[in-house]
DNA sequence: ATGGCATATCCTATATGA
């Protein structure tokens, strides 16, 4: 099974290299970010249309997510973050899929720092790993995928120098996602890559994709449940070489879910 | 310190992104 998450940025703009994208590398599963449209602009037909079922929040401008899956209907577990009911942007979905838990998240921003707006990243940031902790140490498998609008490690990047102030890379960031993966959660990329550079963001600016001058801020973490099932993860970098991309590329685990039952048996078996 | 580019909307100006 082939988990992706892609921010789009701007659901109506982008809908072709969406549907090339899915039509070329066929993701059992797929969560968007940015969608920037309302509900009812959502393009739920052509999506139809390309074999996948959906669930989507939108909203006007900003924000916006989606979680398609194909040949099943996802079955929407919740379509907020719990922890502030007066929050009202949309920024989180979370659904079952193929006996998957999926969570789709696009993690406030957070510039300029500091600010309300990076005070509203954090809070967001603590109600994320609130609600993660109920999740990592489920029996059921479970998946926390999106734009997490952190860069990790100065490895993460091609060069910090530029980005110091920015929100991507403060210290504060860094510690709520550093506090997120010591619950347990696998970091599926840098699992897999631990040395390599590998980025899933590009700006639009100084021919920054052309250079490779990339951010790893897209993420896929897997709980202890799921974790075992990891076979291989990866950018679909040709996407964001298209003409007019998003100025993130999609970014995708590949999962071997029938990895997951075999340790049970064994273990029935020894004792 | 600023801006470079892109997207969306109450669209030739402004807010937001990262």
């Amino acid at each position: 099974m082939k988990i992706a998450t892609f921010n789009v940025n701007g659901i109506k703009t982008r809908l072709p290299h969406l549907l090339r994208w899915l039509e070329r590398e066929q993701p059992d599963v797929a969560c968007l970010q940015e969608l920037k449209a309302l509900d009812e602009t959502f393009p739920a037909q052509e999506i139809r249309d390309a074999g996948y079922h959906a669930l989507w929040k939108g909203q006007r401008s900003w924000n916006g997510v989606a979680i398609l899956a194909r040949g099943s209907e996802p079955l929407e577990i919740r379509r907020t973050l719990p922890g502030d009911d007066a929050d009202e942007q949309s920024r989180y979905l979370e659904a079952a899929v193929g006996g998957i838990v999926v969570g789709c998240l696009y993690l406030p921003n957070g510039n300029p720092q500091p600010g309300p707006k990076f005070d509203y990243k954090l809070a967001w940031f603590e109600r994320l790993i609130a609600h993660a902790e109920s999740l990592v140490a489920s029996e059921h498998p479970v998946i926390l995928c999106g734009d997490y609008n952190v860069v990790p490690t100065d490895a993460d990047i091609y060069n910090p120098r530029s980005w110091l102030k920015d929100a991507l890379l403060q210290p504060a960031s860094r510690e709520c996602y550093r506090r997120l993966l010591a619950q347990g959660w696998t970091d599926a990329i840098r699992h897999l890559h631990p040395d390599a550079p590998i980025y899933t963001f590009w700006d639009y600016f100084r021919q920054h994709w052309q250079k490779d001058s990339g951010l790893r801020i897209d993420h896929l973490l897997l709980n202890r449940t799921l974790a075992p099932a990891l076979r291989a993860a990866g950018v679909d970098r040709w996407v964001r070489g298209e003409e007019k991309a998003s100025d993130h590329a999609p970014t995708w685990v590949e999962l071997d879910l029938d990895a997951l039952r075999k340790p049970r048996s064994a273990a029935r078996k020894r004792s």
